[in-house]
DNA sequence: GAGAGAAAGTCTGCTTCACAGAACATCTGG
DNA sequence: CCAGATGTTCTGTGAAGCAGACTTTCTCTC
């Protein structure tokens, strides 16, 4: 038992490595699915937002997907482009713009999600029937509860393990590798 | 029921947006962690694989990793400089060279996954004790599973679904968005 | 065993992208 | 009406990944 088989083990055994397979594994599937939305998964992800309708203004999706504002501000050009959306001036705050869903983008976001739901069962098609229903519960019970805690206090709490903290620092190219922030 | 709690649960039920706040939650949690590991979150997986052995070469663990060759190379110069691996040249090859962890890698990768290990309760906080580790197993059996039939195949078996692919286009500052490859 | 082609690793240049900061418009409070 | 805060957009910079060239070595065939 400790010799052939133990390869693999123990990065098989790490939660970030099996969150970035199956990320990748539905990002490659997903693909060719949302190949033609502008912005990619993020212009998905904000064509749902809009559909839906509960952040409405730039800024708050922008906060509600982790993107950055700067960022926002073309993704949602292409999706206006393409006629997806659009954005009508906030009639109670002159400088917001609400980001409404037009018809052809709910219509498209539909289309989007039937298509997407084999792409998710592809994915999990590991599991058998009973468990994948059970696996998806808890996954969204545990991403609904880190997006509500998200916003801050997460950072804070995490750094009494460990003191130093600087955010990885990446040295490339002939550059000694001691770099603060 | 239908007016202001059915907010969010369309992007909620998305599985890519599920699994990507888990990621960034748990990538948020590690940071403090593997902040002074070269080549943050990646490092941390080449050290694993290194302590592990399974893949021994460069290009082997590039492959594994999903990593390109190129980027694994001064990701290995900094592990080296850091004194966590080496590499040895391989005496059945001598084009290519041989990832090895060092006594200081093994110690280093052992403190990391203890400290690792608590972020990882810590995110999955949401669930009650008995369903975290049925969580992980399937978590884990997914995720293998996609790790073996990664290679290929699955880009193919995907497109039955679509016919335009084009790798998401994405075009930026004033430039018409008609853009192919 | 000599030459052609493939493969491992490294280096260079290009492209893309995200983020910081400034700039502009507008709101809010005094 | 002025000062500061907030939403959006634009510009510049720096980082990162990938394609391709190049070197060294292996392997296959003649």
């Amino acid at each position: 038992m400790t010799h052939a088989a133990d390869s693999h083990v123990e990065l098989q055994a790490d939660l970030g490595w099996a969150l970035g397979v199956l990320l990748r594994g539905y990002a490659k599937g997903a693909q060719s699915v949302i190949a033609d939305v502008p912005g990619g998964p993020r212009g998905y992800q904000v064509l749902t937002s809009a559909v839906d309708g509960a952040a409405c203004t730039q800024l708050a999706l922008a906060n509600k997907l982790g993107i950055d504002r700067t960022v926002m501000t073309y993704l949602l050009d292409d999706l206006e482009k393409a006629g997806l959306i659009e954005r009508k001036p906030d009639p109670a705050d002159r400088r917001a713009r609400r980001v409404l869903a037009t018809e052809a983008g709910r219509a498209t976001l539909c289309g989007l999600q039937r298509k997407l739901r084999h792409v998710e069962d592809r994915v999990l098609g590991a599991l058998p029937d009973e468990d994948r229903g059970r696996f998806r519960e808890m996954l969204r019970a545990v991403a609904v509860d880190l997006d509500a805690h998200d916003p801050l206090s997460d950072a804070c709490s995490v750094v009494e393990t460990f003191s130093g903290v600087e955010p990885a620092t990446r040295a490339r190219r002939s550059s000694s590798s001691g770099r603060a922030r």
